[in-house]
DNA sequence: TCCCGGATAAAGTCATACGATAGAAACGGG
DNA sequence: CCCGTTTCTATCGTATGACTTTATCCGGGA
């Protein structure tokens, strides 16, 4: 799983980057618990063989995600989940990565379901040509390309994103990263021969994109709420049938 | 206006925090447009006389916030406003310092109207009976304290996060920070003598934390939906009457 | 027992140096 | 005169060593 958000991410080319990258990963996926993280720079230091500027920048920068918490003697700590920014497009990134977690993709779709409504309605509302051609387009290129093909996914996640940004409303944009990382996980789950569900899928977005045309905000919050649970039935039967598969091969 | 999170925000008293801050604050107050940020790091280290260090951890902390992308060779540029993590518990905190602004304020009513009812409908469905007591215990600070006093506020900042913790949702929590910022500079704005909007907020709390007590999800979106609808109200009432005050000073 | 102060360890800050490269300016050919 | 190429400089990235600040811990004294 990599590249899970469309927006820009750190780049990775920077050696503080990967060092925030290896960090990220190793706390998030809970190999760091909550307590000490690093034995102590210098340790880290050897470890990776990486300069002190370059370590220290890594740890400021997931310092301002809430991730750790560096505190003078006492030693630089794993934050508390709960301080951690989870709507932050590189945590979000960084979990797919690590924790494949049925809770979290659970709580993601709760928060779509919740926001992604409302979100269709103020953009039926608000929309101008352009951003209906957006999103338009993007609904286009899911018809055009071959079901669970990569440009399809980016066109899926265009779709969510220029809803989001018809909305006009840069707070509620904000969400938009958590929206595609939520869509990006839950496709990468399906096997890619369920045409069922994709054809159905792709009937939903048709409704959504239409009732947005229309300006009919009502109906496209309906839509949308529609579209999102069908989303999270399909999703949460895929990850059941995961879970039956690894008791299965538990068994075993 | 200070403190506007209740989150433990960067630490003000090291080095690289308080440059941090000066930056945010002059990219989101908007003295610093889009474009070329720092003249270059030796400029910025002699005007406040800091060393490269502090000041390069100062611009990792906000390139992890979105606020800035430092480019390898050209400079470091403010980064556009819409890859800016709004809904960071800092960047709100920076807002409110630098920026009062109107339309940022009603875009983060909109976001609380589509988020806290739900927020309020989970917390009523899965809520401990610890949860219930901190949101009942929050109420009653609310009712206990002179209004608009601080221990008021803090009690009021208390009972809307209480409900986000009560959900279980922890991305969903993420957002209670702009729910509290919201709030925060709502009250900031009234004028400390308005009983009577604070006493009808008191009932609204009031209705919201019966709903959750009595686990009726519904009725605790519905009600948790008023009390947000009538602060709009009365904020947008009080964000009218200064600029009409802004308006008449500005003929004078 | 409790309080206070020094030892100590870890992060914070500073100064300096070198490397790499994007972007601009200078240059030369057409 | 225009445009491609080369050079050159500004700027960020990384590395290193020294020194400062801060909080914890521990031991001594009241």
């Amino acid at each position: 799983m990599r590249d899970t958000s469309r927006a820009r991410m750190l780049s990775p080319d920077r050696l503080f980057g990967q060092v925030a990258h290896k960090l990220a990963v190793s706390i998030i996926s809970g190999a760091s618990r909550t307590g000490e993280l690093l034995p102590n720079e210098d340790d880290i230091r050897s470890e990776i063989s990486v300069s002190r500027t370059a370590y220290r920048e890594a740890v400021k920068f997931l310092t301002g995600k809430g991730l750790v918490e560096a505190r003078p003697k006492s030693g630089t700590r794993v934050a508390p989940r709960d301080s951690w920014n989870l709507l932050d497009p590189d945590v979000l990134a960084w979990h797919f990565e690590a924790d494949p977690n049925e809770k979290f993709i659970r709580d993601l779709f709760e928060l779509r379901l919740f926001v992604e409504p409302s979100a269709a309605r103020l953009a039926a509302q608000r929309r101008s040509e352009e951003d209906l051609a957006k999103i338009a387009a993007a609904y286009r290129g899911m018809t055009v390309n071959p079901p669970y093909a990569e440009p399809t996914v980016q066109a899926d996640l265009a779709f969510h994103e220029s809803i989001f940004e018809a909305t006009r409303n840069p707070p509620l944009q904000c969400l938009a990263p958590a929206v595609c990382a939520t869509i990006q996980w839950s496709l990468f789950l399906k096997a890619p021969d369920d045409r069922f569900f994709f054809t159905a899928s792709l009937v939903d977005h048709e409704r959504v994109l239409d009732a947005i045309s229309q300006r009919d905000g009502d109906l496209a919050a309906a839509r949308m709420s529609g579209l999102v649970i069908d989303s999270l039935n399909s999703t949460l039967r895929l990850l059941a049938g995961r879970a039956s598969e690894n008791a299965s091969s538990a068994r075993d």
